[in-house]
DNA sequence: GTACGCAGGC
């Protein structure tokens, strides 16, 4: 076999008690039998190479007769047998690296450069590497291109502290140092939440006269709004645009999913006008902000006029748009558009993703439909689409909703038998399920366990863990709950709020109450829709309907809309006192309104007539 | 370079 014949060539080559020779003529008998193999595989023993060295393997490398493919073939072997004495060491990769340069073999470079950062048995910061460069070879562009590619080898190794080095060295060695470059490493050090590097490069990159563009702008404005330092993220936009650098669509993209986030009106107005007067055209990603933030607000009626909007256009809608789509049809209710939705993203020719298929799956399992979830499972696992965390939480929560417990904890098994751990959603979810059923003590137990499973418990848990404890009327225990998520850097919301406010109402303390609104208006956060019902429920108990009809006209001059709950709460209230009259205004208030009384409401209206007249 | 789907309250 030809392999054989270099086996004991290479024999001859490297005999075991050779003495006279030389490196330079070991070096050229090695280049011989490569070029003699070309392509062939290569068989040695460990004794065979015992002859080889540095000084030997950097002659072959470099051999100008010797083809780069030999050299490769050469370098790769030598990595492959762990077992000489000789593996390449740095001086071997630099050789290397001036043969694949000068034959302009960027990929391969790229390739060998990624191997000598993974290899911890090579120290290689960049003066190094440069030292072993041959003086002939040593020219600007080749250390240059060096350097460059280097930067960007670190970088997507997270080698972090090797990276801003060969910055620094491209620095102080007068080097031209790209953008792009550099925008690799910002991109790396975003990615990998390392922000104290990030923003100090930035800083370094504009004090050395990197020439910075809109790229580098955009992705330092996502870190600055990531950080919700938003108002920063603008200034230094504002700033860069005095030095020519105009801010984009991406730019203003990034800053109105900030403000959006924040849920901020007037900022998204503020970009809004600025891509206006700076006539910068939306585009899909825009658009699809935009609905997300309409339908968001309930707005769906605006959402579905941007859509139309963006389609005539000429705006095609991507898979984005269509989860957007999909995820606020559902929430209108209406799963069989949603479906409709789904179809019509594939007739666009678009292939759904995880997300599409997720947010129809989520839909079905909202309003209770577990068996045609689980088809969908089944149709994207057969596309090859692998159900994923995501996929699995929901439907662990549609099982939860309808109470069938058990099969929700069957899919947590599946889910981490496929590899998921149990995340904070899925802890949390099992725990409002169990809740539904009044397991409550079961969830409170998983709850306070989640921590020991690893899973640190979030503002969702212990906000649950607090509505439990509020509605056992334990006070103190849901006050040592705040505390407690207070000190592990959670502040109570909104809903944590409500909880504690419907507790107290619950038990009658509508002093408590109150207070507790008052408090949560001084910590800057507006009472909802559920934070009005609770009351209005509380003092119509209390038998105050006036105090209720005053926070039930308050609502609208809030600017909230009132629905089911809040009318049927008034109602009631109404009807018990005998203001018949008045609830049956209210009645016809709430079918103008487009809302469907439920039976609560008619069974109250009838008794209120009885009492009336009796 | 930006954007998408899962959990809590009346």
């Amino acid at each position: 076999m030809a392999s054989q014949n270099v086996f004991k060539t290479l024999k001859k080559v490297f005999p075991s008690n050779s003495t006279a020779v030389t490196d330079q003529e070991i070096a050229d008998k090695i280049a011989k039998t490569l070029i003699t193999a070309g392509l062939k595989p290569l068989q040695t023993t460990p004794s065979l190479l015992s002859n080889l060295n540095s000084r030997v393997t950097h002659l072959v490398l470099s051999n100008p007769h010797l083809p780069l493919h030999s050299c490769l073939f050469f370098f790769n072997f030598l990595c492959r047998n762990q077992s000489l004495a000789q593996i390449p060491d740095l001086q071997a990769h630099v050789t290397l690296f001036y043969r694949l340069y000068e034959a302009r073999k960027f990929a391969q470079l790229k390739i060998v450069l990624n191997s000598m950062v993974n290899n911890i048995d090579l120290q290689c910061p960049v003066p190094k590497i440069v030292a072993l460069i041959e003086n002939g070879r040593k020219n600007p562009n080749f250390v240059e291109k060096l350097c460059d590619m280097l930067l960007r080898v670190y970088a997507d190794n997270r080698v972090f502290d090797e990276a801003l080095g060969v910055f620094d060295y491209m620095d102080q060695n007068g080097i031209q140092i790209e953008e792009r470059s550099c925008f690799v490493l910002l991109l790396a050090l975003k990615k990998y939440d390392r922000m104290d590097l990030f923003f100090g490069f930035f800083d370094r990159m504009v004090e050395k006269g990197v020439e910075v563009t809109v790229y580098s702008l955009t992705v330092v404005v996502d870190g600055l709004c990531k950080r919700r330092e938003v108002d920063r993220a603008k200034k230094l936009v504002g700033e860069l645009a005095g030095k020519g650098i105009k801010p984009n669509v991406y730019t203003f993209n990034t800053l109105m999913n900030a403000y959006i986030t924040r849920n901020d009106f007037e900022g998204v107005d503020e970009i809004l006008n600025l891509m206006d007067k700076d006539h910068v055209d939306y585009n899909v990603t825009t658009y699809s902000l935009l609905m997300d933030w309409y339908a968001n607000s309930g707005k769906f009626d605006d959402a579905e006029r941007l859509f139309k909007e963006m389609c005539n256009r000429g705006i095609e809608p991507d898979v984005h748009v269509y989860t957007s789509a999909i995820c606020w049809t559902c929430k209108l209710g209406n799963v069989r558009r949603a479906s409709e939705l789904f179809d019509e993203l594939i007739e666009r020719g678009l292939v759904p993703n995880c997300h599409n298929y997720g947010a129809l799956i989520n839909g079905l399992c909202k309003v209770g439909q577990m068996e045609a979830a689980e088809i969908l499972v089944n149709e994207m696992q057969s596309k090859g689409i692998d159900a994923n965390q995501v996929v699995f939480n929901t439907l662990i929560d549609g099982y939860c909703r309808k109470r069938m417990i058990d099969d929700a904890l069957s899919m947590q098994v599946l889910m981490e038998g496929k590899g998921f751990k149990s995340d904070v959603y899925t802890f949390n979810t099992i725990a409002s399920g169990l809740c539904r059923l009044n397991r409550n003590e079961e969830a409170k137990w998983l709850l306070l366990a989640m921590a020991e499973k690893g899973v640190a418990p979030n503002l969702v848990s212990f906000t649950t863990l607090i509505d439990i404890y509020c509605k056992e009327g334990n006070f103190v225990e849901a006050k040592r709950i705040i505390q407690e998520m207070k000190t592990k850097g959670e502040k109570p919301n909104i809903v944590t709020y409500n909880a504690l406010i419907d507790g107290y109402i619950k038990k009658g303390k509508m002093k408590e109450a109150h207070k507790l609104k008052y408090e949560m208006e001084e910590n800057g956060m507006k009472p909802d829709l559920y934070t009005y019902t609770s009351l209005i429920h509380g003092e119509c108990i209390a038998e105050n309907v006036d105090e209720a009809l005053r926070l039930f006209n308050e609502i609208t001059w809030r600017g909230l809309t009132r629905n089911v709950v809040t009318f049927t709460a008034m109602i009631l209230g109404l009807s018990k006192k005998g203001r018949t009259d008045e609830a049956f205004r209210l009645y016809d208030d709430m079918i103008k309104e487009g809302l469907t009384p439920d039976d609560r409401v008619y069974s109250s209206l009838v008794s209120s007539l009885h009492t009336a007249k009796s």
